[in-house]
DNA sequence: AATGTCACTTGTGAATTGCAAGTTAAAATG
DNA sequence: CATTTTAACTTGCAATTCACAAGTGACATT
């Protein structure tokens, strides 16, 4: 059963205004796509992401994320140093709004990796089949 | 064709990061929304939409959006206080983008306008196809 | 024991945001 | 044609957020 409740006042019902008040900055949706599609998992390969987030703002994002159910996260078994941080079921439902805004943007603007473009507009859904299980089978990341 | 430049740098060429920096604040969303779903084209309009936007924000928006292209203005002919804004056919291509973002919220968390979300469930494309229709008709708003 | 790594935290200034109160130009009214 | 109203912004200011640099403490490696 999903439609969790917010702990805090929005400004309108509106599921639209829902999305843009947890995602609706510069850096969260970033860091899904590293852990999506680049299998990013530590502090320090967010920290070192090509984009070049601040520290300060990384925690703070990560830790919203987790507050939304978005990200969950864990010490590292083998290391105690290490935070993991992974997608929830959440969190990889955010995959098609990830997508229409690759799509959308490499239409528009001159933008780079159209490797990635060419194979989401070619086979979207396989696309979409491919992260999910990649992510139910807990493998390997994707690059 | 597609593909223009940005007249500024940006922080990597990653499609989705360009996303986020045209998109990623609290309220340029949801003024596309406003346009895309309720057929708003005054200042006025979006300045008593439900999220209350600030004035001084609001402005910002809208000539930030017409930078990048995603929106157009023009006097109003019939009162020449009047701006008319609308959206462009690279604004009008966010549909599928805010269509997810609006699952993806529906889906997660509790929110009100059920019955957008049961039509966009039902028959998604028939829905941006019915968006994309009004826009080329450039008929009376949705609401 | 000494050094390095990892995930943060703190401090600092700059930039952005939100709210209230103007300002300007163009209708509408009397 | 003078006054009022309306629409679309500006401006001022306090509060929040941001970026950058420099710590800090727990843990791992040597």
């Amino acid at each position: 059963m999903p439609a969790k409740k917010p702990a805090f006042k929005r400004r309108s019902g509106c599921p639209l205004n829902a999305s843009v008040e947890m995602l609706g900055d510069r850096w969260s949706l970033l860091i899904i796509r590293d852990m999506m599609l680049l299998g990013y998992r530590t502090f320090k390969e967010f920290l070192n992401s090509h984009e070049r987030i601040a520290s300060n703002i990384l925690a703070d994002r990560l830790l919203r994320l987790e507050n939304y159910g978005i990200i969950a996260s864990a010490r590292d078994l083998s290391d105690g140093r290490k935070q993991i941080y992974s997608l929830t079921p959440k969190g990889l439902g955010l995959a098609p709004v990830l997508t229409e805004m690759v799509l959308w943007a490499a239409a528009y603007e001159d933008t780079g990796n159209q490797a990635l473009v060419r194979l989401i507009h070619k086979d979207k859904d396989g696309f979409l089949a491919q992260v999910r299980k990649r992510f139910a089978n807990r493998s390997s990341p994707a690059k």
